[in-house]
DNA sequence: GCCCTGACGCAAG
DNA sequence: CCTTGCGCCAGGG
């Protein structure tokens, strides 16, 4: 199991993305200190629903296979535009 | 216990 | 585009 502290880290992280922007797992690990981006992944999974977890996609900016539909219309309904299946991190990655 | 699987990643070659 | 190596963890297909 996850620490409790790390857990709500993680969460109140992926709650303080703004609109239109977007992050990776990668970079919620590092600003929770989380010992690898893999366990972001995990916490969402299970400890996501109420977050907005559309905004977090891989470093590439790829979405998770599966929810990819889901994610990127939600995405696009703010701002968020892919080309394909790809964001570009570059214009919307957010930064802290 | 062990192996596989997950919204489980990412950088480098 | 694909594979490899390193990172890390819980639940049960």
């Amino acid at each position: 199991m996850v620490s409790e502290e790390l857990h709500e880290r993680v969460r109140e992280i992926i709650r303080s993305i703004p609109r239109g922007r977007v992050a990776s797992y990668g970079d919620i690990a590092a600003l929770a200190s989380a010992p690898t981006p893999r366990l972001v992944g995990r916490i969402l999974s299970e400890d996501g629903h109420d977050l907005p977890w559309h905004r977090v996609l891989r470093a590439n900016g790829t979405p998770a296979p599966g929810l990819a539909r889901r994610q990127l219309e939600l995405l696009r309904a703010e701002g968020v535009l892919a080309d394909g299946e790809k964001v570009s991190m570059r214009e919307y990655r957010w930064r802290p």
